[in-house]
DNA sequence: GATCTGACCACCG
DNA sequence: CCGGTGGCCAGAT
């Protein structure tokens, strides 16, 4: 029996998978996401992907943020809010402006993989 | 299957 | 930096 798996398009699945192997502390762009699974013009359907995120699921979506290291989750339902916390909760700072410096945050699966 | 929406991104001025 | 535009694509209706 399998942890978490609703019925999911394979695009989805993987979407879950790629950001659960995030390690903590780190963060990834919707479009590297999109990218890594080899599909490098779905930026926008990994943000679909994660907003139809249900209860008692186990990805850690906070760790993703725009190109820019920027929130980009809708603020109207506190989610930004929260997923700051989270992220600052992992030791991820932002800075004055609040944006994340991606050149020390972004992570990379294959070699440098700090599992922190 | 047509149409609309959006937790994206690149490009331009 | 800010605002506008076009393109892309998965989901929802």
């Amino acid at each position: 029996m399998r942890p978490y798996v609703p019925d999911v398009s394979p695009f989805r699945a993987s979407v879950y998978a790629l950001v659960r192997s995030i390690p903590r502390g780190r963060v990834l762009s919707y479009g590297a996401v999109a990218a890594l699974l080899g599909h490098p013009r779905s930026a926008r359907g990994v943000g679909t992907a994660l907003s139809g995120l249900s209860e008692g699921h186990d990805v850690p979506w906070w760790r993703v943020v725009n190109r820019n290291g920027e929130i980009t989750s809708p603020r109207i339902h506190h989610i930004a809010a929260l997923q700051r916390k989270l992220l600052e909760g992992e030791g991820v700072k932002f800075r004055a402006s609040g944006r994340i410096d991606m050149k020390e945050y972004a992570w990379s699966p294959s070699p440098d993989s700090r599992t922190d």
